[in-house]
DNA sequence: ACGTTGCAAAGTGCATACAGATTGATCGAA
DNA sequence: TTCGATCAATCTGTATGCACTTTGCAACGT
């Protein structure tokens, strides 16, 4: 396979991905021989990826048992949905005040150009859209700690609500939710930026509560 | 040593802890052999304490290379230092929101029992009753991301802290900061309780910036 | 002098081996 | 039948070994 360095790299990335699209559900076990036999190579590297992957929060690993894919429990995921709202109310106002125009133009087009998704009712382009949107507005505070750490939890959070845009309306809904944001944005307004972007987050969050695994 | 935990746990936790208590300095070379016979152990575990460590952020690895311990920017310390702010706020707004009578009696408690450490001039202490007071906060927020999130984010700039209550002035003018805090919190205003801690943190920066790396 | 090349020492990346822990199944006894 | 104990299969935790990479130094040529 790959002979340079980048091996558990790689590794990590491709499990992450397989964690954040779905394909890895929570609660799903992960073993050591298995991953290994699949990425052909040794369970060294296997290792240390887990060990990372565990330290991004996306498995749980527990001494002398096989790492499992992370299944929070309702209270844990309404602290992260509710620290999810705050981080993109913060990254939301800091672009208010500091995105560049050619940022704040590029936001606005990308936000436009998305309601014809929204009208043949693209579920899966419009996540794809929904995604560069948020990652702009990421961009846009300028603050790289503030950037690793929403990316970090948008990742963490990303199994608990893929299905978000299959309930009737969402899309339309999130469609006039980032209006709101872009529209603040474009007027500077921080303090309306980061209320608009703090209940965008919220609505989400309501959406994709049920998906959540009952309590431990 | 703390009995719980595997090896490897307990090594990211001593790792870490020189780190943050400075007795390993930000630029210095973790080299895997050496830790290996430090500890007691082989190369395998060392690796995936270092692997683990990498991802919290306290040391950089490059493929090949040793690890060494953060040395950040001054662009992404002042990220991190504003990161930490807005963190800070939202704890503090939480708190005055959600904390139970006896959470908030406490930190009064704390808080006013540190005026004696600060009369006597004793930093070392005052740092220790510091440390205290902040977790208080997080922990009042009742918000488990938030707190992960806030105290990954203060390990990571402890290294770059460390020497603030050394500055004249600058315990006495920690306290009353604290205490405009407390102040909120007790009467239930999240909104001065936000403002008061932002503006701590931001002092703390400014106190701080001085011993950041030249940018890179 | 100075830059270049080649080599040796040291360190990392990964594979393999072995020891200890866990799990599940089977067999025996109440 | 059911509960419990025992043992084998399986998996994780750690050690060790080998190959490749980096790096510092020294000898060489210009």
């Amino acid at each position: 396979m790959i002979r340079t360095g980048t091996t558990v790299e790689q590794m990590v990335r491709s499990i992450a991905d397989m964690i954040v699209t779905g394909e890895l559900l929570p609660g799903a076990k992960l073993d050591e021989v298995s991953l290994a036999a699949r990425f052909d190579v040794s369970r060294t590297p296997v290792r240390e990826a887990l060990r990372e992957l565990g330290a991004m929060g996306l498995i749980a690993r527990e001494p002398n048992r096989s790492a499992v894919v992370t299944n929070v429990t309702e209270a844990y995921l309404h602290s992260m949905f509710e620290a999810m709202a705050e981080l993109e109310a913060i990254c939301a106002r800091l672009s208010a005040e500091r995105m560049t125009v050619d940022e704040r133009r590029a936001l606005e087009l990308e936000h436009r150009g998305s309601v014809r998704l929204v009208h043949a009712g693209a579920e899966e382009e419009y996540s794809a859209h929904n995604t560069e949107f948020h990652t702009r507005l990421y961009r846009g505070a300028h603050n790289d700690h503030v950037f690793e750490m929403v990316t970090q939890t948008r990742a963490r959070l990303a199994p608990f609500r893929r299905a978000q845009f299959r309930l009737p309306g969402r899309l339309a809904k999130s469609y006039e939710e980032h209006g709101r944001i872009v529209t603040a944005i474009m007027r500077a307004d921080a303090t309306a930026a980061g209320q608009a972007a703090y209940s965008h987050v919220e609505i989400v969050s309501d959406a994709s509560a049920v998906f959540a695994t009952p309590g431990e």
